[in-house]
DNA sequence: CGTGGGGTTGATTCTTATCAATTCGGGTGG
DNA sequence: CCACCCGAATTGATAAGAATCAACCCCACG
């Protein structure tokens, strides 16, 4: 995804909610004018860390997670390309959650503050923020429904669907940069179960799996499966204010 | 907690993030200022209907539900004097759930149009409903959280002292209007099995819990073995602009 | 060649759901 | 005042789903 905007991704991720004029879209850009690299499998932030910083995500995989005092863990999201991490943590001095990369990440930390900034200046970034900030709760919302109500294969079911529509991949084959310990935590399931779960899956003949590589061979069965609805990831509003 | 207000429950609730000026009052009163009374255990916006508004809450108990295709309900959100409802919903055109009352209630609808002329007229409060927003993505996170994580002892626990907490009484009783099957929803929990975990808790000399009426017995008790932090749900940040 | 992380598979246990029966308490109508 | 009814809570018995524990495989990488 990133690959192909050699621009901005965060403009990209903006400007599917509105028009930018160019006022707006370099507040934006200079939200990414610093970027620095992280290794896989790296802490950017940690639980508890004194919370001044978000980041936005240029390029590769990255999550939050949250370790209970039993040493279990919870993946509470998964970020791509385009997103900004730590949005929600700003009511709170100290982190709630902690940042790690999946994979090699491009990232550029920013304070807090040049927020504040950006709503003073362009008021109509203000209402996008505020409309993304709506859209990730619905993923929420979701994982909420994912984790509370549905079986391990209809769980595993649904992520792999909500992936693929994420990635905006056209093709059936994508790569999932995540082992089943993690996707296990992402679930709330034990990585036990998840092997079992992708055999299932496999076995039905809904898709191939191997490592990191799905290859999805029947989209219809598996939405069919997890009863997964695209309106929450798409966003139909025209609430925010023209320019 | 809106009787000792007579005044607006909504002013009270932002205030909490920052002081208010006459002028942000009053344009939060405005929100209040043709409210609607609802019976105990009725819709106020169904499922796939049309998303134009938003309710504030001034007295009375209301939830968010999601009704899956084979009949499972979720409970999403539980709402208390004072909070916005369907503010996530502001993506999207189409209510993504169901929000009905949980008790007679008396809350006031506005249409969506309204925020964006708040937004327009009082930069600040703009910091406010994003900080709001911020801050229910946290209870939710807990809620993830809870139902991927923990037992249904720590859940039922942990709901326990979070009720107690955001009704903020000082005294160790207080009254859930809910049933068991609607707590079961809420925490993704069988009623059956909702009604043998409150025995667990009343067997260990935690609470004493008849129909809606909870008596806490162990406050600390209820937190040690839920593993509740109240950090998610107090405010410590001063990121929102001064006056 | 070893070594180690991840994945798979089997056996067993634990937690919670489901189904069914019973109780309790609050209305309602005769 | 009493018989009845109904929704909610409780309790018991059983079943299903997932966790846990343990063994083993595979393979990339030193």
């Amino acid at each position: 995804m990133s690959s192909t905007l050699p621009d901005s991704c965060i403009v990209h991720q903006f400007s599917k909610f509105a028009d930018l004029n160019e006022h707006e879209i370099n507040l934006l850009k200079a939200l990414e004018k610093d970027p620095r690299s992280y290794e896989a499998d790296q802490p950017m932030a940690i639980e508890g860390g004194k919370a001044e910083r978000f980041f936005t995500l240029q390029s590769g995989w990255a999550c939050a997670t949250r370790t209970l005092a039993d040493g279990q863990r919870q993946v509470l999201d998964i970020f791509l390309p385009g997103q900004i991490l730590g949005l929600r943590e700003i009511s709170f001095d100290r982190n709630l959650s902690e940042f790690r990369t999946l994979t090699e990440v491009k990232a550029c930390p920013f304070p807090r503050q040049r927020l504040t900034e950006i709503f003073d200046q362009a008021p109509r970034l203000t209402d996008l923020f505020f409309l993304i900030l709506a859209r990730e709760q619905s993923m929420l919302i979701e994982r909420v429904i994912n984790i509370g109500r549905r079986s391990a294969v209809e769980r595993l079911a649904h992520f792999i669907v909500e992936m693929k529509v994420r990635l905006n991949v056209d093709t059936d084959k994508f790569v999932l940069p995540m082992n089943q310990t993690i996707i296990g935590d992402t679930l709330s399931l034990s990585s036990v179960h998840v092997s079992r779960t992708f055999k299932v899956l496999r076995d039905q003949g809904l898709l191939e799996s191997n490592n990191g590589d799905i290859h999805i061979l029947d989209l219809d069965g598996l939405i069919e499966i997890s009863g997964f609805d695209r309106n929450y990831l798409d966003s139909h509003s025209n609430w925010a204010r023209q320019d």
